[in-house]
This record gives structure tokens, C-alpha cells and sequence, in this order.
DNA sequence: ACCTACAGCAACCTACTGGTTGCATGTTAG
DNA sequence: CTAACATGCAACCAGTAGGTTGCTGTAGGT
């Protein structure tokens, strides 16, 4: 229910944008490495500069990374905010999912004679 | 770097299949509503059954979501192995990132007077 | 002043993605 | 047996995504 409330919302992009290996790595490496610039960020990648920019761009859209120009450089840093979005969306699954297998479980312990179907007891009562 | 090594590599595909707003509702409908058929899916949905079974085989493809035939229908239900994945990874780069800023701070800290360039400094040493 | 490195912009190409329609198949209820 | 239902499979289509090449602009070093 809540999960459906509008929570998600803004998550499908964010988890869009992660949902490519190249900027995963981009942003593994601007978590490891530190705000750097676009010729620091292409160097040791196989891709073109040009295809790195875009993928700043993309991650930039989603708000999970910031660039400001400094100099001739642009420096581009990662904005953790969104990231904790998407943490906080999973957890949210994750718990609700939790949720219903223990209500699930909670309502057949309830009612092992009700109907006394054979078959469908967890544990079978002596 | 620990998230340079190899924990990513299953990661992006997982964020791709839940990158799509249609299929994180799935997602999210699976998780509140329990196991169903696809006709249920689809009911309330705007796009067509066939658009719901794709989307379902990409979630499947991803390892987040597991349908069986039973039947004439075949049920599909919420796999949240890989969903903890996903969120473990996020968990590590939040981790991460905290650390770097812990380490830079302590950095900032530990040498005011190494090179004394003013304007650096946080607290101003009167 | 000049050369070089860093970056932005635009056009273009290929492949994949989300979605559709149409038809074939298996299953359950009467 | 037959009708209605739930799927599966295949072809097809438009739009977008990832990537490239080429050119322009601008900031720094010497």
C-alpha cells in the first residue's frame, strides 16, 4: 500500500540511471575516487570522452552527481541524496515483503483446524 | 576501491530491470499483493498482457521475480534475493562516500599549519 | 603571443526497448 | 465436446540510448 503511494515515483529514474554499467563505474569511481574531472574520468576507460559527458549528464538528471565548472575543468562530484532515495525505496520493499510472509505465516498457525485441509499445515500437529 | 572489485559486475542489470516505471510498479504490486497470475497483473494496468509478460521476463531476467505454470495461469512472485543485492551495493557506496568525507575532514584537521594556506582552513586559528 | 589540454555542441549511426496486433496452444467449466 | 479463459510465440513499429566523429570555444602554461 504505502509502496504504492507515490514513494516510487521518482525512483524509477534514479534506478534507471544506475541500471548501466558504464555509470555504475562512473559512480563507483567518483565514490572512490573523489569529485574529478571529465579527462581524469575517461582516462583508463574504454569509452570516448564525449560518451562520458553524456553519461554525467544522464546521472546529473537524476540527481546523483553534480558538476560545476572550475577553471577549464569541470569538476563532477557525486550528490549522495538520491542515492539514499533509491536505498530508502528497497528498504521499504524489502520490509513490506518481510511483512507479508510473517502475516502469511501468522494467519495459517491461526487456523490449522478451521478447514483442517491435509497438505497445507507447516507443521504437521501429531 | 573494495567497490571497484567485483560487486558491481551483477549490480547494474538489477537497477536496469527496476529502471522502468511500469516494471518497479510490478515490482511493487507483487510485494503488497502476493503471487498472481498475469491476467491479475494486467487488470488495472493500461498497457497489454503481452507488454506485462515482457516486462515480467526482464524482471525474471534480472533474477528479482519468478513465475511458475500452474494450471491454465502461471503465477509470479516477488524474488528478493537479488533486490538485497541491489541494496547492499547501495549500502556500500553510502558507506564509502561517509568514509571519504570522514578521512578528508580528519586530513583538514590534522595539518592547519603544515602550509598555512589561508582560506583553506575551516576554523580560522585566530 | 602561441600552443596545448579540457570541454561543449551537433550530427549521425546502430541496436535495443517498450509497446502493439494477430494467431496458436493448452486448460478448465458446463 | 465445446466454449471461454489464460498464456505463449512471432512479427512489426516508433522512439530512445549508447556510442562515435568532427568542429568550435576557452583557459593556462611558457
Amino acid at each position: 500500500m504505502a509502496v504504492k503511494s507515490g514513494a516510487f515515483r521518482g525512483s524509477a529514474p534514479i534506478f534507471a540511471a544506475l541500471g548501466d554499467g558504464t555509470r555504475l563505474r562512473l559512480v563507483a569511481r567518483l565514490c572512490a575516487g573523489g569529485p574529478q574531472s571529465i579527462a581524469r574520468l575517461t582516462a583508463g576507460s574504454e569509452i570516448t570522452r564525449q560518451a562520458v559527458t553524456k553519461h554525467l549528464l544522464v546521472l546529473a538528471d537524476a540527481g546523483l552527481v553534480r558538476g560545476v565548472r572550475k577553471g577549464r575543468e569541470s569538476r563532477w562530484a557525486l550528490e549522495p541524496e538520491q542515492l539514499e532515495v533509491a536505498r530508502r525505496y528497497l528498504d521499504l520493499i524489502s520490509e513490506q515483503w518481510t511483512q507479508r510472509l510473517e502475516a502469511l505465516e501468522r494467519h495459517l498457525e491461526s487456523m490449522p483446524e478451521t478447514k483442517a485441509r491435509a497438505g497445507k499445515r507447516k507443521r504437521s500437529p501429531a
